[in-house]
DNA sequence: TTATATCATTGACATAGTGTCAATCAAACA
DNA sequence: TGTTTGATTGACACTATGTCAATGATATAA
């Protein structure tokens, strides 16, 4: 497997290597010291570069930061695009319970960065773009589920499909950031299993 | 009705009055600029006081704003201290959608300064805190009724109180944000009717 | 009334970060 | 080999913070 760096002249091929170091170093300063407190001075001193050199490449803190963000956000959009097409209410249960589960897995899988994103979240408004962005992704997704179940006559068809998504990825949202945040405070599986059974099933007898 | 200022001393009453101005002069700084962008020479700009005068009343932007929040967090600790003792499901279908409404009406009424608030939760972990507590007051609050609900046999008693108590939380905060940032988006009546729906009956049949 | 103590007020300063740009350096090319 | 191109650089101008020794005005005591 050939790699096409290999094919590029040397100067370009520095150019990557630079960059991919300021890279590898504002990952590592993000994880140590946080969003706020990371600065330019940090990330270039540990990629060895000079000041300059990081604003060649990234046009500022926020643009470095979501480069990083986006192998993270492109599984999240992988698990919001999961199929759904249960034919029993028993199947709709199985699957949200799959989806609610992988998406708290990845969060948790990822849960040192996953920090720093909500960190960078409510600092940027960059960053809080390309969140709310997955956001509605998810969110409209859902409404399409939604719909499937209302035409299946699962689901209660008086519900609005997208208010309703919306509830439901908000509560999903706010306990993947609780268990990122805190994470002993919760088992998991409560969680999911509270969450899929309130959701379809409401609170009331 | 006598103000107790006007017992004090020439000297401190001067002091009182250049706090009151600083804090007026820093919401309206804030209403401006929004919290990252307002700064301290803003405020003592517009309290016409010096620079170093600031720091006397308060110990630096993040206090200042915590003081000018302290209000409106005591009017939400009001709406989550409501009384909740319902005798059957239907009314405690009207006494939860009353909350809510209550919850969702204070923040629209102070719309501007809760996208301030908003902002500063992102920035400022003191401020991430002071609503977190707020949160956890609501939360435990619910949980009891929930408990309530349950002994009087009127919810279901398999649901874990505090989680369900969370998940509904966080879906009626997160509206409630949606509704300060983006008000033309949805009518505030459909939003509680469905919240409130979802959360005593459920989406599926 | 005057002297002294008290404390609110002040802005210059040290510090720390940002983003820019003219100069430098080394690879590519003619 | 000389010239061009573009990657790299750090000094600079700027903006903000938080501190503190000095200042000034009021309260107090003699």
């Amino acid at each position: 497997m050939k790699n096409p760096i290999d094919h590029l002249p040397a100067r370009q091929q520095q150019a990557l290597k630079t960059r991919q170091r300021l890279l590898q170093a504002g990952k590592e300063v993000f994880l140590e010291s946080g969003f706020q407190k990371a600065t330019i001075s940090q990330v270039i001193k540990k990629a060895k570069t000079g000041y300059g050199t990081a604003y060649v490449y990234f046009k500022n803190k926020d643009e470095l930061f979501i480069t990083l963000m986006e192998d993270l956000m492109n599984q999240f959009y992988e698990v919001a695009e999961m199929p759904f097409k249960p034919q029993a209410k028993e199947e709709a249960y199985e699957n949200i319970k799959n989806q609610v589960r992988l998406f708290l897995q990845l969060a948790l899988d990822e849960r040192d960065m996953m920090k720093v994103v909500k960190e960078a979240i409510g600092v940027s408004p960059e960053i809080e773009g390309k969140w709310y962005r997955i956001r509605e992704r998810f969110i409209e997704r859902i409404s399409v589920d939604i719909r499937y179940a209302q035409a299946q006559k699962l689901a209660k068809e008086h519900l609005d499909p997208a208010l309703t998504a919306r509830c439901w990825f908000y509560s999903n949202e706010m306990f993947m950031w609780e268990l990122v945040m805190n994470e002993e405070k919760y088992q998991m599986d409560d969680v999911i299993v509270n969450l899929t059974s309130m959701y379809t099933g409401g609170l009331y007898e």
